[in-house]
DNA sequence: TTCGTTCTTGAACTAGAGGTCAAAAATTGA
DNA sequence: TCAATTTTTGACCTCTAGTTCAAGAACGAA
């Protein structure tokens, strides 16, 4: 009953998602995401209830898609030191490519609204602690497969992991592909 | 000749430096800076020209700041590894013990501002490699003094390690001390 | 003391942010 | 076809950002 919606909600996240990416959280106009989801504002706020609450919709997305695409690039064939190394290759590759330079939404919500913002935090260290787990349960597993020592202290590697790709996200936005390469090699010789 | 300034230009720069440092460029408003620096918003036009203006004075001195601190600690008595250690654990109990969250205002700038304003992403750039020279020179001090192995490539561990701060200091926004004493554990490993 | 200069103050202005609302449009059930 | 319900549209509103400007205040020079 009652007159249908004109546009995918989860496309409308997503557009969103796309727009806080590249301008920032207080960068980003309700115009700017009437334009870029190709709804009226009315229906965005109608939707949505706030710029505020879509934010946190389009961080959980952008936390949703990064954890299966981590996912699922780690767990390809070879070595955790080779998927590991492929991975952070491809991130800072992605960054570099792009059309705009724009760095990882969630260190970009760390950095703005860090002590001011409570709920986008946390939402931040969830996605930050599940790559975190990601990294530990693949260097277990070559643990397990005989590719890592054993002596390696999982968690401890994937939390170091974790900050080299934070630290690589920002890098990319003043550095370029030979120096962020090198800093890859050095990063993953404690596997 | 003419009505003297009553106010110092270099303070006023160092409180509108805290104000972007804590509510970053687009989240700061010129009447925040009135209010930082006490000084009225006609006055800091009259002398700065613009917020962009003051926010590139701001930027310079961050620079200038940590550059003369980086310096000074990195050079203290102790090997490199120590020196080192200690100067990432500074970092990191300077960004959790202050009264606000606020990370490091080179890394915001590099996420605030990448891919739409160049000259800010240069400044940036001219800071980060200037730390970067710091480690490389201290580092190959250390291999002088004999206690940094030769075989060491001084130039790659001081990208490394800069890529290191960088990450901590954003993970500082969502994580504890023992995580990041951690994670600085793990980097220096490689010394 | 008057003049030219430089600085201060606060009012004023324009544009846009962020959000609300009334009216019309599209649907289903009766 | 009428109700009831939900969505859309775009006008509208208030508040603030970022900046400018006119008026006056504080100096040194002559």
């Amino acid at each position: 009953m009652g007159r249908p919606k004109n546009f995918e909600p989860d496309a409308a996240v997503a557009q969103a998602m796309e727009t806080f990416w590249t301008k920032g959280y207080a960068g980003t106009s309700p115009a700017d995401l009437a334009e870029a989801t190709g709804v009226g504002k009315g229906s965005l706020y109608h939707t949505f209830g706030s710029k505020r609450e879509l934010f946190g919709r389009a961080l959980d997305l952008y936390g949703q898609v990064g954890s299966e695409m981590t996912e699922a690039f780690l767990n390809e064939p070879g070595t955790a030191r080779e998927r590991i190394r492929a991975y952070l290759a491809l991130l800072v590759d992605i960054d570099l490519n792009g059309p705009v330079r724009r760095g990882c939404l969630a260190a970009s919500t760390a950095l703005e609204l860090g002590g001011k913002d409570p709920e986008a935090i946390r939402a931040v260290q969830r996605m930050t602690d599940a790559t975190i787990g990601l990294f530990a349960e693949r260097i277990r597993k070559g643990q397990r497969d005989g590719d890592v020592a054993k002596e390696v202290d999982a968690e401890a590697q994937a939390h170091f992991l974790m900050n080299t790709v934070v630290g690589l996200r920002v890098l990319a936005q003043t550095h370029d592909g030979p120096v962020l390469h090198r800093i890859i090699d050095t990063a993953v010789a404690g596997l």
